[in-house]
DNA sequence: CGCGAAGTGGACATGTCGTCCGCTTCGCTG
DNA sequence: CAGCGAAGCGGACGACATGTCCACTTCGCG
């Protein structure tokens, strides 16, 4: 059903060793982020197509899809890092982001980091994020186990369906309409922390 | 901007007085609107296209466009009445859902009301909000407006940037996922009413 | 019954998608 | 360094959806 390609490379993820990545197709695949991003930065995430990206990255179709099956791909491609700069930090990073802070502090922690990397790349979220995909990436997954955990540490009931309700807000969408909104970063953090502590208390 | 149609009509909203509508097009009309609910059901709701909704309603496809700019709004126009319903019962129905409870316990009953409708009519909501259009709506004025009432009268601070954070986990496609994980109804309502409560707290 | 207007529906032009396949470029090997 | 097999490339192509347009039909009023 879902592509699974490594999104590092563009190849598909099958787990024996690679044949290595040729000269030009490295180029090509440098090319091609470049212009992704400036696209996704330029106009609406939504918009970009997979023949604009060719174009601007002066490759034909076929080799965009080589790689990546669609501009979802792409965006993700280029979140990836930033995500997974977050990942670390809320693994091993200090408290109360990272382990050691009770989980009420922790969680509204982790929704400032949310807001900062919205904030930061809030096209490229548009971008990965479309569609009903927004469920079945990896990054998603992380995120829902690392509330779950905290949900479950601050012995909250029902914590499962609660998890969920408690990304929502995280969604592209909501946090692109609260900007448009005039709201601050600062005051949708501000109003998440709320959230968090209301609920594990 | 916005096509700004009338929904129970399908017509322009001009504040004048309408020329009445004819026996052929009442008569289409309804036709599209049993084909748009079944195929709605039937398959993926966000898949449904102009073409499928004429053909199944043996209308060509320029007549749909007369009335309807896209699929969205066809469902929306078949949503229309339901959450009317639910808005009534918001403004003058009963408490804890009609005026008289405490800021949370209507808070919870707002939810409880919106998981009835989602469960009831999922396919439509999904049809119906596809892409950026969700904050557009005039139901989500609606209940941004009821909720936001609700924050202020419980003495919330930053209510603005947490009535769409409170709104975030009733999107529709949060809901389907929740559905599809195996989540009851009952479960997701306990849930936000425990999101409820602990924010008006 | 006749006429003007509202309504109809299919053809059309446009744009995107995803694939396919002949040609090019690479990099290993002898 | 020359040759070769394979990886990579990119434009052409068929399919499909969109939204518009306009010649034709149907309505309902006088």
């Amino acid at each position: 059903m879902k592509p699974r390609i490594d999104l590092l490379t563009g190849r598909p993820a099958g787990g024996g060793a690679r044949p290595r990545e040729r000269a030009d197709a490295a180029r090509n695949r440098a090319k091609v982020l470049a212009a992704a991003a400036e696209l996704f930065a330029a106009r609406d995430p939504r918009g970009v197509t997979m023949e604009d990206i060719a174009k601007a990255a002066g490759v034909g179709r076929g080799t965009l899809y080589r790689r990546y099956p669609d501009t979802v791909s792409i965006a993700q491609a280029l979140l990836d890092e930033h995500e997974f700069a977050l990942q670390e930090r809320l693994l091993r990073g200090d408290p109360p982001l990272g382990p050691g802070a009770p989980p009420g502090d922790r969680l509204a922690a982790f929704y400032a980091g949310m807001v900062d990397l919205l904030e930061a790349h809030i096209s490229l979220v548009l971008g990965a994020e479309q569609g009903e995909l927004r469920f079945t990436t990896g990054a998603y997954g992380f995120w829902r186990a690392h509330v779950r955990t905290l949900l479950i540490q601050a012995a909250v009931p029902e914590p499962e369906a609660l998890v969920d309700a408690l990304l929502a807000p995280l969604g592209p969408d909501v946090f692109a309409e609260q900007r448009r909104r005039g709201l601050t970063p600062e005051q949708i953090t501000a109003a998440l922390a709320r959230l968090a502590h209301g609920v594990t208390r």
